[in-house]
DNA sequence: TATGAATGAGACTTCATTCAT
DNA sequence: GATGAATGAAGTCTCATTCAT
């Protein structure tokens, strides 16, 4: 198996990974075909082996390569931000603009990853828990700050926030019309965690 | 095909859809085998296509029977509650109530169902919409009634509270040590999604 | 098994030869169902099984009884011919005309049949031995009368004649423009066979 | 799938080909299984799947392929006659002599492919027709030099021929006693179809 | 006799993976 | 490293036949 990282920039391996982001967003990971993978790396089908143990292995590496630039990435971006509530703006901004800057890939963590654990033997997805606990690190600064209640059960807080930005990634993933534009969507789903749906406190 | 209606409650065609719950939710639809289901359910491989038009259709059938169980229960449920306030308690409480009461089923719908409409041609989880639509009701009300924020998009709303809801779940589901209870996440969901995070109102 | 002969006239086992030929005609014997034959003839599944042995034995029933009726009904007609050319023009014209009355059984014969021999575990068609036998007759005649060559060999011309009717038969079958019409065909047959193609005798 | 023309004579492709022609000749279109024409050819079950879309494409190529090479053998073999009728002559020679240099071939296309225009959807049997055709050009050839009679019908007279010499090809085939050899049979047939059965013209 | 739900053997076909070149 | 033809295990589904009613 050759060396991860390579000499030439256009490298095999990346080639291949980026065709099965495309092939399974676009089909999802059963019904995806190795050998269609191949033909949209431009490779035959027996060097994807070369690069990667089996299908499961491209689905996994995938994943976690993938994931380990969004986590550094949305890392760097919230550093940027002033307060916690800042920081909670920037992550889910960030998080509904990746629909739109790396769809495909979006696309194959909501369907494929989150079923993963149960279908994948000995998997678990380190790099999803390091997405969340970005959140968590948010979510206790706010708490440390004041800025966020002091009863806050983080554990739970920190999937209300994540479940509602994927869902509304699935509605417009789905949503042929596209009826929320995710930006736009991003501000609402920031107010109604930030704030709550009623209004006024009780 | 048999007719769908029998005398006896305990009837084969229950019985495959029961165990095809159970095998979808243990294994995931592509890892699961029509023999499997066959077996579990106590009927030869055969029998299953008089009651069924293939895998896929057994698998739509499956959500589309017990959404609608869980659509008609849950409008009943809410239809108790005093206000909107209360109704959305109530719908959460049930939705993270599923979880034991019909946790196969809660198990299909998270991971199977819910990516059909892209691996499922021509196929529309019409009964999940029913579901949302519940919500929607609910956040309707409450705006009308000056419970909820008049400034309230409840199109992205009811997602915010489907995704959260969802995502406990399957936090629930995939946890092997069992966290979070799931009523007592519900209250916490609950509070989270009515108050906010903020500590106190911008 | 009930007794072949009914006291009905239009009994059950008749209904299901006559829904037989217009299935197996039409979709041919392997793409033909035993419960689609069952639908057709208006009874159960199960009940073909106490009239036939099997499928196959459903297929040479059908071949045996409706060609002792051609067969018999052959013999008559040419009987009342003249001499062996009459006979042979009879035998001719009722051939194509079958096309026309009898249309589902020529089928059957035609693509089924011929080919049992092969399929058909120790099944020798006797009725179609039966029906050739009585050209042979006609030629037979024929010769003992001066009509018909002294050199004809009678076992390679009742094929010829055979195999000429039977494949104008196909062409007439196949053929969606229905392009010949058997009678009119029978009297081209018949011409070429008694007189041969050459414009005149060697 | 791998090109079709390949450096060595005895390619996959083709060893495919005549096991299957093999095997259908022996049990029939709809008894030969796939398996055991992989078994003849000595391949896998998948790789007959990269020569041929299904195994009516198997069926549909075989025939296409070998009725190629028959008819353009025969072209050649007639344009050598002198006259209509020595062409005529040397066709039925040639096609009943088919029967021991190509037994297999010949069975397949005597019980198969005539029925195919029924079983296989969007099936015409072009090459069948080419067959014919030739016949056609010689029986036409015939007439305009008057040695066939100037009344023949020639859309009929070549179904006359055809039927007759594949009638007795059915009958060799069948025979286990094989009671005519077939080039034999051949001058019988020629004679026959030439000047007719009768002694003396009417 | 008649029924038709149930059976289960077995067919076709797919596709992840290998390995000789 | 790269190829892609070949493999063959395995899955879905069909349908002739049975048998309890």
């Amino acid at each position: 198996m050759p060396k991860r990282v390579s000499s030439q920039g256009g490298d095999k391996r990346n080639r291949i990974l980026r065709a099965a982001i495309a092939v399974f967003s676009r089909k999802g990971f059963f019904n995806s075909k190795v050998s269609e993978i191949a033909r949209a790396s431009g490779v035959a089908d027996g060097t994807i082996y070369l690069y990667f143990k089996n299908k499961d292995d491209l689905l996994i590496s995938l994943f976690e390569e993938k994931m380990s630039e969004v986590v550094a990435d949305v890392i760097q971006r919230t550093a940027s931000g002033g307060g916690a509530l800042e920081k909670l703006k920037i992550f889910i901004d960030n998080h509904m603009d990746l629909l739109e800057r790396e769809a495909g890939l979006i696309e194959v963590l909501q369907v494929e990853i989150r079923q993963s654990s149960k279908f994948l033997k000995d998997y678990a997805p380190v790099k999803f828990f390091d997405y969340l606990d970005v959140l968590s690190g948010i979510l206790e600064e706010g708490k440390r700050d004041g800025v966020f209640r002091q009863d806050l059960n983080v554990g739970v807080a920190r999937r209300v926030v994540f479940g509602a930005m994927d869902e509304l990634s699935r509605t417009y993933i789905l949503s042929k019309k596209q009826k929320f534009h995710p930006s736009i969507t991003a501000g609402e789903i920031f107010r109604m965690l930030s704030e709550g749906l009623c209004a006024q406190r009780a």
